[in-house]
DNA sequence: GGCGGGCGTTGATCGGCATCAATGCGTTGC
DNA sequence: GCAACGCATTGATGCCGATCAACGCCCGCC
């Protein structure tokens, strides 16, 4: 299963809009746990792309507190807000040993002012991305884990409208939906037990599904 | 207070990137609630900006079940993802009584391939957009209201670094926080009890915030 | 083979958030 | 002025998801 590259079922992975050209000039850059990758204010001379590992963006900024304004996952892209700004936003610190790849700023706007192809595909990168994560924080309004799972299923589903392949482990799927893992295994069980789903080996398969 | 125009205080207005050809040109259209706007699978001419009003986007597809993937509140983009497909990928119904701007999507797929200046604003917008919204989940992972209000109000946080002005009710920050507007009475009551905050006015004061 | 670790799974308990309820207050409208 | 409405605020209660715990299982590893 393609565990590390992919935690998020739902997200696209985000380098194939990519020019070779630029891909495969991109160095990698390795980082230790608790390594800084950049820091607000620094002159944004590159964007990265997460090849294994965990980074976290950090504001130290507002009174002394420092907070975490997200975490990038392995196959994310880091820092795209950077290709339009001089500066960088935030800080980025290794949350444990990762791999990124450096890919210059200053070629890739060459090229997406060069290229009007290539600009709409990174557009509509952007807009997917923005689509999704619109998704999921919906789905993290649903209060009730019964439902909020339902949700995450029927959109989950496959071609056949029917079976959802997990991509990854069930613990994988909790983290995205925002509930415990145990959670998750009792409703699953649940609602295997209610007839609303069936689950051979690694799949499950939406039986019936309430209107909402 | 910029009320019915920003009910989620971290999200920039998304409409200043447009052309003023294109803005000035775009008709209105109202929907009654319920009316639909658009169908999934429908040819995809234009993209919609929210004035008034609550629009929802549905997936009917799988199963039988109808998934709200998001809600778009005044003030948002609707479809932008449709700039780059040739059909809607969803239903769009308004929720309650709403107005819609309607920007041709040939129009501004033309501008954005003549202009790379409106093409890198308008990617620079969804990158912030996806930076704010990422920030947004991240703040969902916080169960604890307490520390989730501290999150959100250190992020909020104006010039001083210790004000934060509120753009909308209480009410909508409980929303935006994903907290009913009780909880988040209360926690306000607790942490300036614990002289964690102050609160004159409609401000809050982050006097002392413990690190994360 | 045997050990260890991570996942899957279920049980018991607790705490905190949702929910229902009630009240005061400011604003709008007749 | 008064009624009506929505927001702000606080109280009481209950549920459900978080948490702690335990066990089996599979797999990789020495």
């Amino acid at each position: 299963m393609a565990h590390d590259t992919d935690h998020h079922g739902i997200k696209p992975p985000p380098l194939d809009w990519l020019p070779d050209a630029i891909r495969e000039h991109a160095p990698e850059r390795r980082l230790e746990a608790g390594e800084t990758l950049f820091r607000q204010g620094e002159h944004a001379a590159a964007i990265f792309g997460v090849a294994e590992g965990r980074l976290r963006l950090i504001r130290s900024a507002g009174s002394d507190r420092s907070v975490v304004l997200h975490t990038a996952q392995a196959g994310e892209f880091l820092a795209e807000a950077a290709l339009f700004a001089g500066a960088y936003q935030c800080d980025a610190v290794a949350a444990v040993d990762s791999r990124v790849r450096v890919y210059s700023k200053r070629d890739l706007v060459a090229a997406l002012r060069r290229d009007p192809d290539l600009a709409a595909r990174f557009m509509a990168v952007l807009s997917q991305q923005l689509h999704a994560l619109r998704t999921r924080l919906e789905e993290r309004n649903i209060r009730s884990a019964r439902e909020r799972l339902l949700h995450h299923l029927a959109l989950a589903t496959g071609a056949d409208g029917r079976t959802v392949r997990l991509t990854g482990t069930v613990m994988d799927l909790a983290a995205d939906l925002g509930l415990t893992h145990e959670v998750v295994y009792r409703t699953l069980a649940a609602l295997a037990k209610d007839g609303v789903i069936a689950r051979p080996a690694t799949d499950i398969i939406v039986l019936a599904a309430p209107a909402i």
